[in-house]
DNA sequence: CCGAAATGGGAAAGCGCTATCCCACCTGTC
DNA sequence: GACAGGTGGGATAGCGCTTTCCCATTTCGG
């Protein structure tokens, strides 16, 4: 006889426990305990419940997960948390989760592709029923491909993928409507009398400063607009600032008329350049920004932007991966909402 | 013979499939894919690896946890995460648990102390090494002594708690020194020269509110300050320019020299509420906030507040909570700076 | 009344791992 | 040459749970 493994004498009530002190089978209690189809005889059934409540058991989900075969958990891939964009998808992720009674993990990236794949390795192993991918995609990753790859393979194994970003390797995405919302903004502009935008925004080689800065100007060009400048510095507030105190330094920002920012970070960072240079945001160039962070409005002048439903988009991802009809794999487009606010007036010229 | 249960044939590889491919037994296997302390010839390891790789296997967390009696997870709770104060803890905890090799499972209460207390017991099925409570404790919670006792259960499973607001039940916690923040900023807004501050905050049953007020209180007083009035609301931006804009209609904030926000999002609200209604911050009134979000800096005026290391504080607790020591159950209180910035000039008067 | 069809309970075979034992073989040593 | 002490590999007993079988009772229709 094998001397049993030691067993940690304080670890965790087991099912086990339970059903001796219930008197009854290890069979009985997980039927009672699971509300499982099968019946169980109300003696019983009391029984258990009493011996579970005062053994303080806990059901072990790695052991639940590992007999069926599936875990309740949703996996979350995030360049950062601590970002307004992508807390509000999580947001609406995990509302989604919790009413589907699925766990959450998250992961963080930092907006490196190699800790991304890395991530989705190590995710892979929780056997989640899905992974959601947010991160602006960066155009021409080394390892886009491997990530692909493993994506493919999770997918392969029963899970599902969800982009929520531009999808890559024909898996599916819900997303925001970067380049229509850039249209739209651009068009809104234009209406308001502007015709010369210089662009301070993020590196080109996110896929979202391209759509936006893109359609941007597709929104312009047939009202006679024009993108006179664009100037590239960190997708954040500081890189707003930066970006914006080059393009007053170097000359360019004195014949534009309007400022639009890759997003309300750097629109508001932009704005606080333009002042510490003796220029007037909202009197004498407009400025915008992108998706109404909840601070746009508190600015001065209001910030005229972009709005979208970050959290919703979050939401329907994850009820789209969680639901039970496999969801084909769409490119979903989320649209947003111009917000016209003091920021850009009607030009008085 | 029973009829073997119906084997998913697209299920993920295991361990038995890479053993059997590399023709070699299932605990070879294991050493290899593990690094494990005892030796593996370099034939047999490279076989295995192999095998691995090309089955594009991936270690089943699940399993590996139950084999192993514990799980590389670290829990955090939070109200919300669409909230600047508590994505910078969660971007903190995060980056923590990363270096620590271990998964963070996110858990949103939105402050809800029953939905609280359902998370937890989720949580505690997934053995976690550690669950972090963030979210302020809302006083005298009915639900509270069950929390306690839910915390104490993990506890006495081996498990870590870690508050990241005031600690109950003799559990540790690490949390930003609210009341000593509110004590320099208060004692900072008398050197100015004002005397007379409106206070407008959360509900009085969040800690974190009466925390800073009667931190504030203290500070002013010995310099001979005084707040006469304070007004309660949500604890976000909405709620600050609901409560700004009372006090201005019930004639309260009229012999008021300073506008005292319970955070940042109050405060920038307060701003706009008082705009709205002709009165000027920083100038017929000076304004401060508190947690310094990014955009604090970016407001006109700049606004006054209190920085707390939010990410430090998330990564420390993580640090504690996940390090081979036992922490001792300690209430470490992380101090904040008093920013001072336009909108608190010293006083003309 | 009798056999058939529920009904409720238990035994035990996995699920995919880890880690303990055990064993066969290879060195050295006196 | 025999024996103590490595060394590297394999069998296999769990880990805590679910679920399939199987079995003993009841309940009923005819």
């Amino acid at each position: 006889m094998r001397k049993p493994r030691t067993r940690v004498s304080s670890g965790n009530p087991t099912l086990a426990d339970v059903a001796a002190r219930a008197g009854v089978s290890q069979a009985t209690a997980s039927r009672v305990l699971n509300d499982s189809a099968r019946k169980v005889g109300e003696q019983h059934r009391q029984r258990v419940l009493r011996a579970a409540r005062e053994l303080d058991y806990r059901t072990d989900l790695s052991a639940q997960a590992i007999a069926r075969g599936t875990a309740p958990v949703l996996a979350l891939l995030v360049s950062s948390i601590d970002d307004p964009y992508f807390s509000a998808i999580a947001e609406g992720v995990a509302q989604s989760a919790h009413t589907h009674g699925v766990i959450v993990t998250i992961a963080i990236t930092a907006r490196d592709t190699e800790r991304e794949l890395t991530s989705v390795r190590t995710i892979r192993g929780q056997r989640p029923r899905a992974i959601l991918v947010s991160g602006s995609r960066v155009t021409e990753s080394p390892h886009t491909a491997a990530l692909v790859a493993e994506l493919r393979g999770f997918a392969a194994g029963g899970g599902r993928t969800i982009f929520l970003s531009r999808p890559v390797g024909g898996l599916g995405a819900v997303r925001p409507a970067n380049s229509a919302g850039g249209r739209e903004l651009g068009a809104a502009i234009a209406r308001q009398g502007y015709r010369r935008a210089a662009v301070v925004t993020g590196s080109p080689r996110l896929e979202t400063v391209t759509e936006r800065t893109e359609g941007l100007r597709q929104g312009m060009v047939p009202l006679g607009g024009v993108i006179t400048t664009v100037e590239s510095d960190t997708f954040d507030r500081s890189g707003g600032y930066r970006s914006a105190r080059r393009l007053i330094e170097s000359g360019r920002m004195a014949d534009a008329d309007v400022l639009c920012a890759g997003n309300d970070f750097m629109a508001v960072g932009a704005m606080t350049a333009l002042r510490d240079c003796g220029i007037r945001p909202g009197h004498d160039i407009a400025v915008t920004g992108f998706n109404d962070i909840e601070t746009a409005a508190d600015v001065t002048p209001r910030l005229t932007t972009v709005r979208f439903p970050l959290a919703g988009i979050g939401r329907r991802a994850a009820d789209l991966a969680l639901g039970s009809a496999a969801p084909p794999p769409d490119d979903i487009c989320v649209p947003g909402q111009v917000i016209l606010r003091a920021s850009c007036p009607p030009r008085p010229g």
